[in-house]
DNA sequence: TATTCAGTTGTAAACGTTTTCTAGACAAAG
DNA sequence: CTTTGTCTAGAAAACGTTTACAACTGAATA
């Protein structure tokens, strides 16, 4: 019924009818889509030129339906509106596409419940693989993926179980070349604006900046660490804390770019210059941290490496099907980038707040 | 075989398993979770309990496979990294996911090659609907949607195919407002950089200023309309190409907000202050465009409303089989948000390059 | 010339759903 | 008590592929 040419809707191209238009069987047409090496020349040429003259394309549910396999490849972001993760889907994708996969986007918004959704997502999708560049994933979600045989990837929190591998970005060295870099300007009382530290990632950003001030030498203050959350309102609002403190550091590291963009932004509505005022690095070296005014110093972490590396492990574990992953943890490089954000500390002899000054 | 517990795997979970251990047919499962109302109030009870216990859900490509709708709508962008576009994303899937649907997304990067492989996967995948979010898009790509039945939206390009209807932006108030503002500050020498003139909302926003500047009696200068890309880069070049002028605008409007940044930017470099010495005013009103230094005068296009509207007009032509869409053609309004990089014209009576009027 | 073997092609059985259709069950009406 | 009608559950046929397996071909060997 479905197929008479009486209910008007065009005809639907299936391997069937490529078949017949090539006299083969699908069978064979199948086969030469699929570039199986025993099919004849002749009959392969027959079926590739059918498929062009009625412009075919595989039914992709029905090959995923039957193979078990979706080439599909989740990504998991935290929030699409920061533009480090465009950035990273830009890369994933070209990456997921050179190996023949295409990839299914969600973005958590850092909800629990939108994450479960995601997940969820994945799952009903039946990705082949999924990256999880963000935290705060119940064990119960991974569970199921685990179940499924489906191979994971995380940023940072590392795991045992044979398909889950990690990436773990060498925060150390990019945060240790910032602080050196500051306390060679000559900056002692240097201020830390992590990312929520529900975040592993934002949690060991925070404990190596903690580390690297003792390594060079220089004391932390508690008060000059604030938690943000990785957006451009979380970065002016937690400087705007650090300004309503009766002591003032002289530089601020922050957790992300956007964080420090909306740092940028405090100090301007406090008619405070940077860097003269206050020196600011940020994370992540998103394009725009080029285009801020002035243009941000800041750590450098590839995401084009994030994410070769993530898809390059993913298709591996998927491939193998016992034993321990090839890829069980890769290392990406991080590094300072210097620009016009950082200068010499403006008042070397105090670090009181210009305003509490005037009080007392 | 497959279903064997011997090769190890754990038992895949499908509508049987539930129906067996719900002591109840498969359909009975079909209709229960598809909330078909007929099915006996018992008997749907012990299915969802059967669901629960069990952790199941369906698996789509089967689903789809029967049902011919894959409950995917598709979107295609320019260019991911341009801060709108995820802002966009980000509204395209709460309007869709609170419709039912799921999204794929494609982005083009301006590329037709890139563009035909994202069409082609919008097509393999099945989806219901896409929005065409960019243009250069070959016709035959359309065909073959039209031919499939499947829904289009586009951005301000119009077309009378009854499954493809049009959002239509209202460029014209929101640059209207904005040559106004800057003709009431005392702006009478304007400059505008486009987007790339092969792109339709690019070649509208751009004669749109022509006839808003004609509106409010002013002259436009050939020399001062410069075609840009969308881009930060393309901003900073564009404004370098203006400065390399022997005579100055004392204003740019811009086609979006990267540009702005780009041109403030080139401003920064060559040591020019806004808005003392040139007034901006940027398209699109990105989230950042707040938190520029200083913060961006811009025009607002909702995304929000355009991501509700192409997903109510997808939704509504897919599920009309005959006749006029239902949404043909919605508006979309635009205003002028007024920020810090407008103010009065630094030297209303010379519009020469300072550089230039040195060297006569 | 008969037999074996390798190499290809075709047939048919999956894959996990939805959905049409048939068959019961039960109530109301004759 | 039979007939008719109204529901609802279950059986079975799709959906468009892949792939195991059977069947065929022709060449090489005995």
């Amino acid at each position: 019924m479905k197929r008479s040419p009486k209910d008007g809707t065009a005809p639907r191209i299936d391997i069937r009818s490529v078949a017949q238009h090539a006299r083969v069987s699908i069978a064979t047409v199948s086969r030469t889509i699929n570039h199986v090496p025993t099919v004849d020349a002749t009959l392969a040429a027959r079926v590739w030129k059918a498929v062009d003259e009625l412009n075919y394309f595989p039914n992709t549910q029905a090959r995923a339906l039957v193979s078990g396999k979706s080439k599909l490849l989740g990504l998991i972001v935290s929030e699409i509106t920061n533009p480090f993760f465009p950035e990273l889907i830009q890369e994933f994708e070209l990456a997921a596409v050179a190996h023949g996969y295409e990839i299914l986007i969600g973005s958590t918004n850092y909800e629990p419940k939108t994450m479960e959704l995601c997940a969820r997502r994945m799952l009903e999708r039946k990705v082949d693989g999924v990256a999880i560049m963000t935290f705060g994933v119940e064990e119960f979600l991974l569970d199921r993926f685990t179940a499924e045989d489906i191979p994971m990837i995380f940023m940072d929190v590392p795991s045992k179980h044979p398909k889950r591998s990690t990436l773990s970005v060498d925060y150390r060295a990019g945060i240790n070349e910032g602080v050196q870099h500051l306390a060679v300007l000559g900056h002692r009382r240097i201020a830390f604006i992590s990312g929520p530290l529900k975040l592993w990632s934002a949690e060991i950003r925070r404990s190596s900046f903690s580390d690297c001030m003792r390594l060079a030498g220089l004391s932390v203050n508690e008060d000059w660490l604030i938690e943000g959350d990785h957006t451009l309102d979380g970065g002016r609002d937690a400087m705007q804390k650090i300004l309503a403190l009766d002591h003032w550091p002289t530089a601020v590291m922050c957790s992300n770019d956007l964080t420090a963009i909306g740092v940028q932004h405090a100090l301007f509505e406090a008619s405070l210059k940077v860097p003269d005022d206050f020196s600011l690095v940020g994370f992540d070296d998103v394009h725009l941290a080029e285009y801020t005014i002035p243009p941000l110093t800041t750590v450098r972490m590839s995401c084009k490496d994030l994410a070769q590396a993530a898809v390059a492990s993913l298709i591996s574990n998927m491939h193998q099907t016992e034993g321990k992953p090839q890829h069980d943890r890769t290392n990406i490089q991080t590094r300072l980038i210097v620009r016009q954000t950082t200068g010499l500390p403006k008042d070397a002899l105090s670090d009181l707040n210009p305003k509490s000054k005037k009080k007392k």
